[in-house]
DNA sequence: GCAAAAGTGTTGTGATTACACCCATGC
DNA sequence: GCATGGGTGTAATCACAACACTTTTGC
């Protein structure tokens, strides 16, 4: 059985399986050596990229799809994952130059197959030192890639990407964005990169200190990042009570 | 032909030419005598309430599939409309009971309809001094609710009103509220009932009123209105370009 | 005249911003 | 010892919250 006969079959699958029409893709933000990065694979054969995504089984939720397509991805379970936009336009992107740039045999116009898929846009925030890139039966490979130097990626998925991220900026100061893409423990300065990174400008160290000090979310271990040529940091762990309660009050404002 | 068969004929229909299990369900704000209300149209035949919905044809954009359902029951275009969630559960309500109730042959079960169907909810904004409310094919009435005091509804109806309210809420401070909700002219105490009617709260007059002039965005009418057993009010109306700066600035703050 | 709502200003508080120097570490 | 980044406090400004009385209108 060829590769192509199995790409057929497996659309086959979906086409008996799944909700038709619909797919889903997902934007996996991490955070690695003061940048942000999001995890893509590369479709199979080819030097094109593109965002995680799946399809959503007839009888199982569309959140637990996205959960699903996470998990193959990354290893991880429990993830922090949320809908941030429906792509339904009419034509979002131009069907014959990424079958052409896909090098496979792709189902549209089959009679079985929509000419049109909707795609319903989940961002998921991951520590980045626990996720395990793990490519799929239509990628070659699975790899992270800096949110301001992607590469060349199929279908729509630059301006998924672009609208993610503007999502993200504007839910930093009512979302777990620290709890979830940081390690367990980690320095007042990485937060601030992070912050920084999301943000895209700088921070002033002082008042970003004042500030999260002031939220009490964050317990000071006996602990200091030695390596640096420099003085050691402290290292610190998330107070979970405390950034539940800060998030309900909506206090974690750095706009 | 009876409406039964009509009703099959026009399923069969949507199955032919639509998007197969995804549909869109509108929740419709207006503001009337100091009440939120919400739109809603009557199940034929039943007591029953549901909110105004309907499929995307296969050559339709999503976004304007839901400008098509609001023309269709209010007679507005150019409507402020936005996405808010998408209701994916594997289950969303007991298809039982409401087919029970609707008192219809539902097209469930009857293989080429999927057993489940997901719902993308909409929102808009509409000014109701201007809506002709106007019932459809499936509906015998079309009627304002007031949000706080609903009828009986279908499907999971009820829980996405309060999704789109809670949204509504947060989106308060970011998004043209008051422009797309008010009639063209409007005095300030009437525009703070509107604050008071989303937030569910009192609104201090004063600081309302320093705090709408200081942003710049209403322009006083030398006009006043009369009527009232009391001092008249003067009138205002939005001053767009202004309105505009002010939203990009995120500073339409009342938390 | 009286009831009902409109219109208006000040003050205190809390949060945000801007800003500079010393300390610890690795090389 | 020196370069690098970490750690810390204060003062000015701004935004928000609390608060009371006078004016206008219809009846």
């Amino acid at each position: 059985m060829t590769y192509s006969d199995k790409l057929i079959n497996y659309y086959e699958t979906v086409a008996r399986e799944c909700v038709l029409g619909l797919s889903l893709d997902c934007v996996i933000f991490g955070f690695h050596d003061t940048r942000l990065k999001v995890l893509l694979v590369r479709w199979r054969g080819t030097k094109e990229w593109c965002l995680p995504g799946g399809f959503i089984y007839k009888t199982e939720s569309v959140d637990a799809a996205a959960g699903r397509v996470l998990y193959e991805r990354t290893g991880l379970t429990q993830l922090f994952l949320q809908q941030f936009h429906l792509f339904g336009d009419a034509v979002r992107y131009d069907v014959e130059n990424t079958w052409q740039r896909q090098k496979m045999p792709m189902p549209f116009g089959s009679g079985t197959w929509p000419s049109r898929t909707i795609s319903m846009g989940y961002y998921a925030l991951v520590d980045y030192t626990k996720v395990t890139p793990t490519a799929d039966f239509l990628s070659d490979e699975c790899d992270w890639f800096d949110v301001f130097e992607l590469p060349s990626l199929l279908y729509d998925h630059r301006q998924i990407i672009n609208v993610a991220l503007k999502t993200l900026r504007l839910q930093l100061n009512w979302q777990p964005i620290g709890l979830n893409l940081m390690p367990e423990k980690f320095t007042i300065p990485e937060l601030q990169r992070l912050y920084e990174a999301v943000l895209g400008r700088p921070l002033d160290a002082r008042n970003f200190h004042k500030k999260i000090s002031s939220l009490s979310i964050l317990t000071r271990l006996n602990e200091r990042r030695t390596g640096g040529a420099h003085k050691s940091p402290y290292l610190y762990q998330f107070d979970l009570t405390n950034y539940q309660k800060a998030l309900v009050n909506g206090n974690l404002i750095f706009v």
